[in-house]
RNA sequence: GGGUCGCUAACUCAGUUGGUAGAGUAUCCGGCUUUUAACCGGCUUGUCCUGGGUUCGAGUCCCAGGCGACCCA
């Protein structure tokens, strides 16, 4: 049986609890010796990569008196008798340290054998402060001449293969830290986000851009079609929306008289995951008041060369075995144009929905249930045979009013909208409008979407009245542009899943699996204890449940429908 | 939501027609005492994702479920 519940069973006592409880001990016998193995502070004067590049023109087997101090962790000992070489990673890469014995001992008096201490207290994955002084090893390895060392922490448990690494997928996004620790190119990665984060606030900032933060909790959700997350405020007794876009209130702090704002912060959207979209993610909005949608363009162009050129040193990149010129100008094309050239459908010359629509099946397009309009249908053209194919970076211009509820009116062409969005390896990158100032309008194309949200529509939402009011106030004309953060940082990445650019994406939660159960039928308890060593104590319980629980098929399956969340517990252990 | 693939020791992976699970790394013990994935010898390590079924017998076959990856919608 599966599910023992004699308390005879002893727990199998795995290669991995063996090396804990080693390393516990270890703990012990550093406390014995009078040190402490979690220590407080140690004065670093040089990093790994500093170093290296500093003495990279020493000569094999040359020493340098420079005094030098750093720390970092272990991730490599070679032991020997009288002489050990560790291998230390410190934020900005590796090296070797020259540990002797009679030169530990000796600097280190006070602690009677200091380096017999270090090489049997000492393993991969602890953190190691040093100091020494620079030698280059005969064999041509930069390294630190160890005088003085301490264990500034312990560690218990071990690291992944030092050959291999940590390749799991699952693990390395589960357990992020371990993936950072082992694989040195997922610390470049989030160092190049924040590069780019930060290159893009320094872009704006220097042009007098403000950064205001907006809420995140929002009693509307509005400023994009997408599926909130609902959220309860427990003393207002309200529900609250996460944001979906920062758009609405960015556009009143334009109506408050502020010309130039943005937001670089989190989006929320309660949709689906891929390797493009992840529920939480980063965006910037950006509103410049007396500015159109082509100054927006210009903006977007300047903005994410001159990013990649500071951060990466070149706007010729490679993404995937593909290589991308981001190098302006970047080709611009409206939707009509290149729907044609993709499609040889003109849309534009329709003036009935099923002659296009007709016309549509014919080039291949598959028309959904509701799509209703030329517009749309012209859309699905552009998502169905255009889209995937806009490897270098394209401005796609002029969308349909449709799709676009917040877009002012094309100022030439009747039914479109001054609209672009960008689009660089397949993907949508940027999305900008000349923003509808026009307050009346505004409502009629609100009001459509929340009927469409009345009718069921998940994604649509209801009316702003406060954002309405303060179109009411007046609006300046306004350019308006979003850029999705982690979509750039995965192009300049060279990432293949959003969640390679994302320090912790979201996963399912693993089931808590079940070790163990016994009832206490005199006092109506089952006492549940979880692999993760947790002891529950549900009360209250009949012990009609307990026999159904013994006699289940499956006995998480069981908890999860019949006793979690339906009786009260205590937590045990 | 659909499809394909994966899940075996702490890590990386084998595992034949169904016959009580192996290697390398790591750990531990010993040797060597200027290494570079150090080397040599030895020991130890398992809910084979979970549950059910078929079978004398299941890591392997069948069913259901979980988690992940990729593709599609």
């Amino acid at each position: 049986m599966a599910i023992n519940q004699s308390p005879d069973n002893q727990p199998n006592k795995s290669n991995l609890d063996e090396i804990r409880a080693t390393r516990i001990q270890k703990i012990a016998q550093i406390k014995d010796l009078g040190l402490n193995p979690y220590c407080y502070k140690w004065e670093i004067t040089h990093h790994a990569r500093e170093l290296q590049d500093k003495y990279a023109d020493l000569a094999a087997g040359e020493e340098i008196a420079d005094e030098v101090s750093i720390a970092g962790r272990i991730m490599a000992r070679r032991v020997f008798g009288k002489l050990a070489f560790f291998e230390l990673q410190d934020e900005t890469g590796k090296i070797q340290l020259y540990i002797e014995k009679k030169r530990v001992n000796n600097t280190m008096s006070e602690l009677v054998g200091a380096f017999n201490h270090l090489k049997k207290l000492s393993d991969t994955g602890d953190i190691l402060g040093v100091k020494g002084t620079i030698k280059r090893t005969e064999k041509g390895e930069l390294s630190i001449y160890v005088s003085e060392y301490a264990i500034l922490t312990k560690s218990v448990l071990p690291l992944p293969d030092k050959w291999h690494g940590l390749t799991d997928t699952e693990k390395r996004y589960r357990q992020r830290y371990v993936d950072l620790i082992v694989n040195p190119q997922v610390r470049n990665t989030f160092r190049i986000r924040a590069k780019i984060t930060a290159g893009i606030r320094r872009y704006l900032e220097t042009r007098d851009f403000l950064e205001i933060e907006t809420p995140v909790l929002q009693s509307e959700a509005g400023g994009a079609d997408a599926r909130p997350f609902i959220t309860y405020h427990n003393t207002l007794e309200m529900d609250l929306y996460l944001r979906i876009a920062t758009e609405l209130h960015l556009k009143r702090l334009i109506v408050g008289g502020f010309e130039k704002v943005f937001e670089l912060g989190r989006i929320f959207r309660n949709e689906g995951v891929s390797t493009r979209h992840n529920p939480e993610f980063t965006s910037i909005e950006v509103y410049q008041a007396y500015a159109d949608y082509d100054d927006m363009m210009a903006l977007t162009e300047n903005l994410i060369s001159t990013v990649a050129q500071e951060v990466i040193g070149t706007t010729k990149i490679n993404y995937q075995g593909t290589e991308i010129d981001l190098t302006p100008p970047w080709r611009r094309v409206t939707m009509h144009e290149i729907v044609e050239e993709a499609t040889g459908v003109s849309f534009a010359q329709f003036d009935d929905f099923a002659s296009a629509k007709s016309a549509a099946k014919d080039a291949g397009i598959e028309v959904p249930e509701d799509c209703q309009s030329i517009g749309k249908l012209l859309n699905e053209a552009f998502e169905q045979k255009v889209e995937t194919d806009l490897i270098q970076p394209t401005f796609i211009t002029d969308y349909p009013v449709e799709i676009s509820p917040l877009a002012k009116p094309h100022r030439d062409k009747p039914g479109l909208v001054e609209r672009f969005e960008l689009f660089i390896v397949g993907r949508e990158t940027a999305n900008s409008f000349s923003e509808l100032t026009d307050p009346l309008e505004q409502r009629e194309r609100l009001e459509a979407q929340a009927a469409k949200k009345a009718a069921g529509d998940l994604e649509a939402n209801d009316v702003d009245e406060d954002f309405l009011a303060a179109l009411e106030y007046g609006m300046p004309p306004t350019g308006g542009l979003g850029i999705g953060i982690d979509r750039l940082v995965m192009l300049l990445t060279d990432s293949p899943s959003i969640r390679d650019v994302i320090a912790f994406p979201l996963l399912k939660s693993q089931s808590v699996a079940i070790k163990s159960f016994d009832y206490d039928a005199e006092k109506q308890v089952l006492r549940i204890e979880f692999n993760n060593g947790s002891i529950y104590n549900y009360l209250d319980v009949p012990e009609a449940i307990y026999k159904e629980m013994k006699d289940a098929p499956s006995v998480g399956k069981y908890f999860n429908s019949s006793i979690k969340e339906k009786f009260g517990f205590d937590l045990v252990n």
